[in-house]
DNA sequence: GTATTCTCTGACCGTACGGTCAAAAATCTG
DNA sequence: CAGATTTTTGACCGTACGGTCAGAGAATAC
């Protein structure tokens, strides 16, 4: 009987070697599609023929178009969240705002695949819960200015949007001019940041 | 015979009454659309469902489904660079970086539908060329500095770039939370821009 | 080697899309 | 009023979309 898999996670059996290897494939490729034409490419024919198989092939592996690109999303995602995590935890807390802004447009800048697609996916899933994107931030910033003993300041979901919204056009132009230094804008906008959180 | 216009300027003859009615009716409701539901919603069907007519008297007007669009993206932006160019030249140059970042955060924050057509433009059209925005912005500061007396310091295009961002951040957390004070965000951006740029 | 389970194909369905066109309706002109 | 012109309709075309499904082929188990 066997189950296309509805839920990827629902373990009623690991999944098979063949399926790790497809999921995968089709992710990639998703991506790569995504990053290469737009969110409009990523249709279920187009994802096939780039896997070299059928449309029923992919949906045996996915319960729905959706679900492919929501799994290429989720990827994506993951793979950021655990980079710039993993940088903000190793730096000290008066430091974290800084290891932020440098390791998200780092990890931006080295994957222009992966900022393509988060580019693109904000408007289309972003429609109906674009989220609170600058919370993170904003709380490494109180932390910081904890950590340094100062006053309250400026408002900190402010700055932070501000920030978040400067490391998206950085890493705009840098997918748009592969010669523009990424690494020296973000750290201007670090600058900015420190003297408008910190002054 | 009477040809359907498939350019709007090139006169042969100016445009009837109920041309120019329709136009800027279609025009409207496009918008509308697109800042409600999403670019996917703009389609043929439905504006002219929205416009009460049938496609085939939307096609009588426009060339084309792609030229409604055009037509509503251009009229959006036709009003933002003349409401922030009359407020950057009626400023002195030293204040024109200030000018230009309050009336954009003001013109946006003030027209939601503007501000969401151009959110949704930008990755659609922007496929191609999604221009250099940060260019007039670079100038200003370059100018301003001039008016100021200054040393180059920081790469102007950097500080357009992320000044832009951060514009485009405040507008669209004013969009999803009609509460959040643009103009107090815009204030704290001319601050750190000015730090930034005069320091 | 047979039976069972997993993987995949290819034909098919319904829907929505952008666009065309002859002819009807509305409007303007004399 | 008649005649010409502008505007609109509604039927129609081809294409692409997401998705379903019976059954063919492979792999695996016994």
């Amino acid at each position: 009987m066997a189950a296309r898999r509805t839920t990827p996670g629902a373990e009623d059996r690991p999944l098979s070697f063949i399926e790790q290897t497809r999921r995968t494939q089709l992710i990639e490729v998703t991506i790569r599609l995504v990053a290469e034409h737009g969110y409009a490419a990523a249709s279920l024919a187009r994802i096939a023929q780039a896997a070299g198989i059928t449309k029923g092939a992919v949906l045996y592996h996915f319960a729905s178009k959706d679900a492919v690109v929501a799994a290429a999303h989720a990827r994506v995602l993951d793979a950021l969240v655990a980079d710039v995590g993993a940088a903000v935890e190793a730096a000290p807390a008066d430091q974290a705002p800084a290891a932020y802004v440098r390791r998200m447009v780092g990890h931006l800048a080295e994957r222009p695949d992966h900022a393509r697609l988060i580019v693109e996916a904000m408007l289309h899933h972003g429609r109906p819960a674009p989220e609170a994107r600058w919370k993170p931030l904003a709380a490494l910033l109180q932390n910081a200015r904890e950590a340094r003993g100062l006053d309250p300041g400026p408002d900190p979901r402010t700055l932070a949007l501000i920030t978040g919204g400067a490391i998206d056009a950085i890493v705009g132009e840098r997918l748009r001019d592969a010669a523009y230094d990424a690494g020296a804008a973000a750290e201007s906008l670090i600058e900015m940041l420190e003297a408008a959180a910190f002054g």
